[in-house]
DNA sequence: CAATACTCTACTGACTTTGTAGACTTTATC
DNA sequence: GATAAAGTCTACAAAGTCAGTAGAGTATTG
């Protein structure tokens, strides 16, 4: 399942995206727009931060932007940063992988083999598409 | 993530096809060679049983056999019976179709659509998988 | 300096996951 | 028909995750 923090961010995202050349945002108007709770949008955006997705500046006239052009962040990115890995089994992940620890043979699991084409056919959907893509899926 | 529950009712489901038609296999058996908790894998078998994926025996020379033939029973299935629908998101659910809480406009939501997309490739992936072809994966 | 707005850590309640316990039912065999 | 084998079912418990809240702290503008 894609949490709560998964989709308020990806909705988030594509706000800020959509907003993109248009100075800061603020965490109240996008907590508002979307109906997310702030606090909670909060340390969200906090994690994006920290994985360079957007940009902050405190004080009178802050607030949100994205870290680069919606062209060049992928919803896959998103995801990642606030759910984890894509992979539905550890022993597929690419960015976090770690052996089963009861299995033994790996090599011919056919549960991993499975979930191994489910994560690369996930990644390619969701890493194929952009915030740009995203926003302009959505009527304005 | 696929659970634990998941993850070791395919590898039961999979050695139960590799037996198929050598009559029933104890729950015993089946723990021990998949080194799966007995009890757990009870729970397990129960609601692939309530689904009609397995069939049992009780008593002596008892124990579970697939409820239909390798061919006919998909991953897909299983996974659903055990780790519930394959949609990341419930507005996109075949089979649990639910729409969000917060979500105005379903029809242009961009999250939608891109996770209706991976739901669609992962049903393909999954549900296009029969426990024979799983089977047959493996090395003997 | 005062107000604005992001930063960070920690906490909590609810829910889910991963089992375990134990009493019960059915069936085969002697 | 007694006995043992084996599945059935409900309930419980510990641990972990999720969703959200609280509050003190820091940077920036004017």
């Amino acid at each position: 399942m894609l949490t709560r923090k998964g989709k308020y961010g990806l909705k988030a995202m594509i706000l800020l995206a959509k907003e993109h050349g248009h100075g800061p945002v603020l965490i109240g108007d996008l907590a508002e727009r979307e109906a997310i709770p702030k606090k909670f949008l909060e340390n969200i955006l906090l994690a994006l931060k920290h994985r360079g997705l957007v940009h902050s500046r405190k004080g009178p006239h802050g607030g949100y932007q994205l870290g680069r052009t919606p062209e060049k962040i992928s919803v896959g990115e998103i995801v990642r940063a606030l759910d984890g890995p894509l992979a539905l089994v550890s022993c597929v992940s690419q960015t976090a992988y770690a052996p089963c620890e009861e299995c033994v043979t790996e090599k011919d699991c056919a549960v991993r083999r499975v979930f191994q084409e489910v994560r690369d056919e996930t990644a390619r959907i969701l890493d194929g598409t952009t915030l740009a893509t995203a926003a302009s899926m959505e009527a304005r």
